[in-house]
DNA sequence: ATAGCGAGCGTTATATTGTAACGCAATAAC
DNA sequence: GTTATTGCGTTACAATATAACGCTCGCTAT
């Protein structure tokens, strides 16, 4: 049983799933400063919580974080990020395939994998035209 | 032909291969105050030439930098890099097989990649005994 | 019940990472 | 030679993230 969020961390989860794209921790913070947020580590400790749960991303090329979309994310063994140079848009994809590819490097290489990070920059289909 | 790097970047290179392991722009910066480095955009101007050139990479998940080596590397589709959180080692390698699976994802998605990031972190071998 | 523990909170201050903008110097192109 | 380009050195600043403190609340072992 995953435990009710607090307050806080309730408004920034709403404050990412309502935004169309990611956002940085201080414009969540901007966003979030009548409701009672005031200063950065409120906003860092509720973001570190919702990664934990996996209720939300942090795109490390961006410095951004983003709103979980994939009901199913838990179960697939990576998570992939397409983030469009243009419009800025961020497509969540699971990397079913790719996981396997990077198993046999683990494997060969006895490395223990915590976290995989994959992010494409590059141009989304609409914005190509 | 490669230009000739200027003093500047061949300072923060030489830093970077000399380093067992990734620096930040800052530490470079350290090290580099007695050759005549005073201020950060001198390192981040080089830092972004050698980018460019494909002699150094940048870590997303750390922000620092390390000294690709390589020899290879630019003809490889994608690298990845696998990071140990207990020694701070990075191990580079390149993602052939990865790199088709991303490219099935991008050509269903019509997504246009012009960069890729991979980056694991985790326990390496001689770490975990 | 109550004393202790752990998680989160609100706050202040600070650390770390990265850029904008200026005028100048060296270099390459014409 | 004149003119673009590229990089340099500098100041100032923006953006991202964390340390540390004391407090409250809810749980739980005694
Ligand atoms: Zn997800
Ligand atoms: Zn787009
Ligand atoms: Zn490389
Ligand atoms: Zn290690």
């Amino acid at each position: 049983m995953g435990k009710a969020l607090t307050k806080n961390q309730t408004l920034v989860l709403d404050t990412l799933s309502k935004a169309d794209g990611p956002l940085s921790a201080y414009s969540i913070l901007d966003d979030l400063r009548d409701e009672g947020m005031q200063a950065p580590p409120q906003v860092y400790r509720a973001l570190e919580k919702l990664l934990k749960t996996g209720l939300i991303h942090r795109l490390e090329s961006l410095n951004a974080y983003i709103a979980c979309r994939d009901p199913d994310c838990v179960s697939h063994p990576v998570t992939g990020f397409a983030i469009c140079e243009t419009c800025g848009d961020v497509s969540e994809f699971a990397g079913e395939k790719i996981s396997k590819q990077l198993k046999d490097w683990e494997d060969d290489n006895g490395f223990l994998v915590e976290k995989t990070t994959i992010e494409l920059r590059g141009i989304c289909r609409p914005c190509k035209g």
